[in-house]
RNA sequence: GGGCGAUUAGCUCAGUUGGUCUAGAGCGCCUGCCUUACAAGCAGGAUGUCGGGAGUUCAAGUCUCUCAUCGCCCACCA
């Protein structure tokens, strides 16, 4: 035990301290206990850096994971790292853009080698910057998509969906980045309204002087156009329905034809059809078999069909072939035109829809039953309403576009022969048996690797070591920890991930990935503004833990992040500062303070003679006052409700019954009582039991705020109590709530002192007292049991107080000169003999009186409503009688007191 | 276009099944205090037509409808 405690709390130090001591003492690791407990950590991409949304996030994994921890369960919390596809390729290739080089120029083994070096020099800086925030997984698993492990089970999923023809190859318009050179998936596409015009062109028809007016905003595929279509029920085209148009800026003649797309309200009624460069006029092209013509290359500059503009990026080509077509007065009108373009979220330059082979996933028969677990309950998404965005996209689900043009990643393992046939297979050989093939046929793998999202998706097996070694169905981990209790998430992903890893455990282990799923909160800025690097308002993580604390900074998180509401958290843009982490800092500092004062008073009461071995008999229950009773009620209600809040993942309630309950009950009225009843007793035995009780509940404070909390309830658990250094409040016994000693009167009997201490107080400070002057106080009433509970507590009552003299009814006589109210029948009287402002004391209880009395003719309307009477529950009626009652009391106590004010 | 969410004190937000709500907390503001753990503190105080309107009910911040404003998601017509 220390000595003493510092007069403030410096987290730094001792957060250093107690994670490395966590850490070799193998506290993270699962003990064995009653129960099972686990948490998938979302990978954080390889090129991650902290920032306030992995704060958020992880405090509330670490938070449950501790929690569950010391109730005693087997708690595993599974972390890892994604290899992250596009973000890491192109993070080397700028690098190596600074040597003026290209992935092409070193070739593709020798470029990944470069992305592993990168990885293992730079990589995963994040799960070291989790240790800063205290997070606590077992970091013995922790695994990453690339280990050969998770490779494996990812070419196995693979070769099992395609020999179920639940993977296929396809034509088909993808999402293009330009940028990667790749497709990306829907999801990986973002919409941003965009002002830009809207062409109209003339295509002039095939054997007369006129021309239809079609309408785009896109000219520069033009030379992609096969048709052109207007709707078989728009009447002012019938007629030329079968008839040609010439392509503006081009020979090429193409067929009218009539297709219900065409929409006759929109800009002409005529749309031009350019199959390869967008995925409704494929569709169209599909129907009326037309042929596809790619007019851009993966770079998206226009290819040799475009004639002069080839080469030309497509939007430098569409500004050039504008002017020519004003020029040719091919243009009939130019309108502005506000609508959507896709964006890659990587890369930032618009999407383009491009006609490309890539492979599929075919996702109904997987989401069928991903959905059911999910309406049935099995899957419970927090909050709740998550499960209506979920079943939207379940039931609209498309095939998922898993082959990227890109060098980082799985490869997918399929193999192509020279005559054009393929299948998937774990190698070669095994390739050559299926298609049929002799040995010395030669095939060649499929160039592409997947989406970085077909391993994520595996993660609740993999992290647990499925199919490691490509076969191992079944593992301890997976028999053990599967399904996981707990997700933890942004709603962001729930398509890229939730749902598919749902998905993917029924389908190969005909369970779900996790009972819980809890949708963390978007965390914003001052304005309301989305957190990022080049808003500048996100500040580093690191800078504010280092100002703040870790605990502190975990701490203001969860009471600011309420569950399905967005965290707003001003920022100082200039200092870089959060200066709402001061709620935690101080908190902090709050509860350092009470363990020093816990100490001290230990301290004191063992000085006296050194008989530490009185401890040992806990306060019996005849000893304790109404004090103690209460705050010891107060402390196994407050542990009920917080597992309550904490089962409901009500994670801001949680934070905030323990913040009032210490900060309010513990210490600014049950330490400042157990000063006066310390210092009202001479008996050394008592003083060291009241020390021992206080302590005791000091001990489940910091046991309940561990999860939130961890290092300052490590440091001061320790400081507190003779306890070894490898001894750990992680492991202890979270605290539990005992019913028998909840007493619901002790607590209104408490309240009852609160209100009338609260009233001398408020009396006092009116006339702006100082608490150095302490005054005589007298207090009348007529129930004489309620007097009889106040003089047990006479001396509490005065301390608080500050009174010099407290005399309660018997024989006590009304004051003269003092300053009067009543508190549920009770008379309270603070003597100011000689310095009582009559006028102003007039005013205070006239104000009162009135305020009474329209209480009292409301509460009387009420009354005398019929409808009330006869159809509210009886205990309501008769809560309204007896305030009523009360409130009369009050009133005419007040006014006597205003009367004889002199 | 479809869906989801929000709107409560100057700011950030609590408020579970409608009645102890005479609507709370933190920050900020005002007053008094270095009262023997804590000035990162203690005690006290002021501030709200609970977004507007209508309805259900004896009773609405809470339930229903409607309007307004803001935010997010999905889809996307050239």
């Amino acid at each position: 035990m220390d000595t003493q405690l510092a007069k403030s709390y410096s987290p730094t130090e001792s957060e250093q301290k107690w994670y490395v001591n966590w850490i070799n003492e193998n506290y993270f690791a699962p003990r064995d206990g009653a129960g099972v407990y686990s948490i998938l950590m979302p990978p954080p991409n390889v090129t991650g850096i902290l920032h306030f949304g992995h704060i958020l996030n992880n405090t509330l994994q670490d938070l449950y994971i501790r929690r569950n921890r010391m109730k005693g369960a087997s708690s595993v919390w599974f972390p890892g790292l994604d290899h992250a596809g596009i973000a890491t390729q192109t993070k080397v290739e700028q690098d190596l853009r600074k040597e003026g080089k290209t992935r092409h120029d070193l070739g593709r083994e020798e470029f990944l080698k470069r992305v592993w070096e990168w990885k293992d020099k730079y990589g995963g800086v994040i799960l070291k910057q989790l240790r800063t925030l205290g997070a606590s997984p077992d970091w013995d698993r922790t695994l990453f998509t690339m280990d050969e492990s998770a490779s494996n089970a990812v070419r196995e999923v693979f070769i099992r969906l395609f020999d179920e023809d639940l993977i296929y190859r396809g034509k088909r318009i993808v999402n293009w980045s330009p940028l990667a050179q790749s497709a990306v998936s829907d999801e990986e596409v973002i919409f941003k309204e965009m002002k830009e015009y809207m062409y109209f062109l003339r295509y002039y028809i095939e054997g007369m002087d006129s021309y239809m007016v079609v309408a785009t905003a896109r000219p520069e595929t033009l030379f992609g156009d096969v048709a052109v279509a207007v709707n078989p029920k728009d009447t002012r085209y019938t007629a030329l329905i079968g008839k040609k148009v010439r392509v503006p800026l081009s020979d090429r003649m193409v067929p009218i034809i009539a297709d219900d797309y065409a929409d006759p309200e929109f800009g002409t009624g005529c749309v031009k059809i350019t199959p390869a460069h967008d995925p409704n006029d494929y569709q169209v092209g599909l129907r009326h078999n037309l042929e596809a013509i790619n007019t851009i290359n993966p770079d998206a500059t226009l290819n040799e069909l475009a004639g002069d503009f080839k080469g030309l990026d497509r939007f430098e080509a569409r500004k050039q072939m504008v002017e020519l077509l004003k020029e040719r007065l091919l243009i009939e009108n130019i309108q502005d035109y506000t609508h959507n373009v896709g964006y890659s979220e990587r890369g930032g330059e618009p999407i383009e829809p491009y006609l490309s082979d890539q492979w599929f996933v075919k996702m109904a028969p997987l989401a069928e039953p991903a959905l059911k677990v999910v309406q049935d309950g099995e899957i419970k998404f927090y909050p709740e309403h998550w499960t209506k965005t979920y079943e939207h996209w379940m039931t609209n689900i498309r095939d998922w576009c898993i082959s990227r043009q890109l060098w980082w990643g799985h490869r997918i393992p399929v193999y192509y022969a020279d005559n054009g046939e393929f299948t998937a297979a774990h190698n070669e050989e095994e390739a050559r048996k299926k298609l049929g093939l002799n040995e010395n046929a030669v095939l060649k793998q499929d160039e592409d690797v997947l989406d970085t999202w077909f391993s994520s998706w595996l993660w609740p097996m993999t992290t647990m070591g499925w199919l490691a070694d490509g076969k191992e169905e079944v593992t301890e981990e997976l028999q053990k920890y599967l399904p996981t209790n707990l997700l933890v998430t942004g709603p962001d992903i729930i398509f890229f991930w939730v749902a598919r890893m749902i998905m993917a455990t029924l389908k190969f282990k005909q369970q779900i990935p996790f009972k819980d799923v809890y949708f963390t909160s978007t965390v914003r800025d001052g304005k309301g503004r989305k957190m990022s690097k080049s808003l500048g308002n996100s500040p580093d993580p690191l800078d504010v833990i280092a100002k703040y604390g870790a605990d502190a900074v975990r701490f203001t998180m969860i009471y600011l992040a309420p569950l399905g509401q967005d965290v707003r958290m001003e920022v100082n843009e200039k200092d870089q500062d959060v200066p709402a982490m001061d709620l935690g800092r101080n908190f902090a500092n709050k509860i350092w303070n009470a363990g020093r004062f816990l100490l001290m008073k230990r301290r004191e009461a063992v000085s006296v003679d050194g008989e530490t071995d009185l401890y040992e008999t806990p306060l019996s229950k005849e000893q304790m006052t109404a004090a103690d009773k209460w705050i010891l009620s107060r402390f196994h209600s407050t542990i009920r409700d917080v597992d309550n809040a904490l089962e409901n993942y009500k994670v801001t309630e949680y934070s905030k019954l323990l913040y009032d309950f210490i900060w309010k009950d513990f210490c600014d009225w049950y330490l400042e009582i157990m000063k006066a009843q310390m210092n009202e007793s001479g008996d050394i035995a008592y003083r060291q039991q009241l020390s021992r009780f206080a302590l005791d509940i000091y001990d489940g404070i910091l046991k309940l705020l561990h999860p939130v909390m961890p290092f300052i309830t490590e440091e001061l658990w320790h400081a507190v109590e003779d306890r070894d250094v490898n001894e750990s409040i992680s492991v202890s016994d979270a605290p539990e709530a005992n019913e028998e000693n909840i007493d619901r009167k002790v607590e209104e009997n408490f309240e009852n002192l609160q209100l009338i201490v609260d009233e001398i107080r408020r009396l006092r400070s009116s006339a702006n007292i100082p608490p150095s002057e302490k005054l005589p106080v007298v207090m009348l009433g007529e129930d004489i049991d309620a007097l009889n509970v106040l003089h047990f507590q006479k001396n509490t009552i005065s301390s608080l107080g500050r009174c010099s003299t407290l005399e309660i009814g018997g024989k006590a006589e009304r004051p003269v000169q003092a300053l009067s109210s009543v508190v549920r029948g009770v008379e309270i009287f603070v003597s100011l003999a000689g310095k009582i402002d009559i006028e102003k004391e007039r005013a205070r209880l006239l104000k009162e009186v009135s305020r009474l009395e329209n209480l009292i003719g409301s509460t009387e309307k009420k009354l005398s409503n019929e409808g009330f009477t006869s159809k509210a529950p009886e205990q309501v009626i008769t809560a309204e009688r007896e305030k009523l009652a009360s409130m009369k009391d009050s009133l005419l106590k007040t006014q006597e007191n205003l009367a004889s004010l002199k």
